[in-house]
DNA sequence: TGCTAATCAGTGGTAATTAA
DNA sequence: TTAATTACCACTGATTAGCA
């Protein structure tokens, strides 16, 4: 079994092309450099968007094709986000913590950060919540509301509360079994609202 | 070590399309702008793929006889269906398991995915199916009303799918016992209409 | 040092292939 | 065609490592 191979990330989940509304995020961001990781287990890809508004002078992509990680003596580049940058990505955090590639990468370009970094960001940020959930929600005193508490709701409709923050999710610190429902609502970021909700049913073959 | 499972979610979302009518697919993806995947390591890909709804782009695997698999170094195309063609192909599945060539031609055509690929979806969406027939029909607890299938919505705010009637397509084919909730009702937050939430987007940086 | 970006390693779902 | 495999790829959890 392969486990991984290099991505070629010819891969479009949803288009969210729809329609993107996105705000228009024009930061006027200044740093992101970004580096490439070609390691295995990423794509990255950079994109190429040398001149978003947030400013991209990256640093100098490590050759890439080269595991460049690997590089004993090299330094391994650490993305320095702007403030808002990280507004912004929580913001979209909050909202749905699992976004597609697609949405990333559209994030992204908001944003002037690759996709991978935004990619990586989330999955650092659910990381980071899951543990702060269990740290709370761990010792003894469990009794009382508690934040984290395994509430009840659902997670699919019951997003993040706006103003939540991080821990604005519901799902229970203990990963039960159940509950891999994962919260992920994948949704389209970018609150696309384009084009109603259509599924259309499929016809019965036009035939 | 039950993680969640993982992607899963981006593909089914809400499925209540059960009823679904009008098939109405006008798609006009046909445009399957074929991307050759690049090949070889990272590179990247980078060009905002289609714009089509359905954004299919369609490798055009295979082409010569040359099994484009086999080659070394060389990736195999895997072809990123979208939400919106999963869909669409979910609701014919209800309707029918079997379709012909013809239908999965004229199918493909109304989503933009290659016939041969509309074809390979149906066979592997059947042999999903039987197993997790299969599956379900045995460890602890299948109680459950729905003979078919898991049923992720919640109770509190039964968003998720109405009924839920899975249509005929459970998706849910993992395996672990445990996990088998995992499917994950993805479903679109963008359209979720209950929290009037007004998810702040990407703030407006403030430039 | 703590926080956290990036990486490593492993898991699981599933599109595509191959065998029967 | 089905059944079994293979290969791709995104995710999680655990680490590693940069920088305030």
């Amino acid at each position: 079994m392969c486990k991984f191979g290099s991505k070629t990330l010819v891969r479009e989940r949803e288009r969210g092309s729809l329609g993107m509304v996105s705000p228009a995020l024009s930061f006027s961001g200044k740093d992101c450099d970004f580096y490439f990781s070609s390691r295995d287990d990423d794509m990255d890809e950079n994109n190429d968007r040398s001149e978003s508004p947030f400013g991209a002078g990256n640093p100098f992509k490590s050759g890439k094709g080269s595991s460049a990680g690997d590089r004993p003596g090299h330094k391994r580049f650490r993305t320095q986000m702007s403030n808002l940058q990280l507004k912004v990505l929580k913001a979209c955090f909050s909202d749905y913590r699992t976004p597609t590639m697609q949405e990333c990468e559209m994030l992204g370009n908001e944003i002037g950060l690759p996709k991978r970094v935004v990619q990586v960001w989330f999955q650092n940020a659910r990381a980071k919540e899951k543990k702060f959930k269990i740290n709370i929600g761990r010792p003894f005193m469990i009794s009382q509301g508690s934040p984290d508490g395994p509430r009840p709701e659902c997670t699919l409709c019951a997003l993040a509360s706006p103003g939540a923050g991080m821990l604005g999710f519901p799902t229970p610190a203990t990963p039960s079994p159940a509950m891999s429902l994962s919260t992920t609502p994948t949704k389209t970021l970018l609150q696309t609202p384009p084009p109603p909700p259509p599924p259309p049913p499929p016809p019965p073959v036009p035939s």
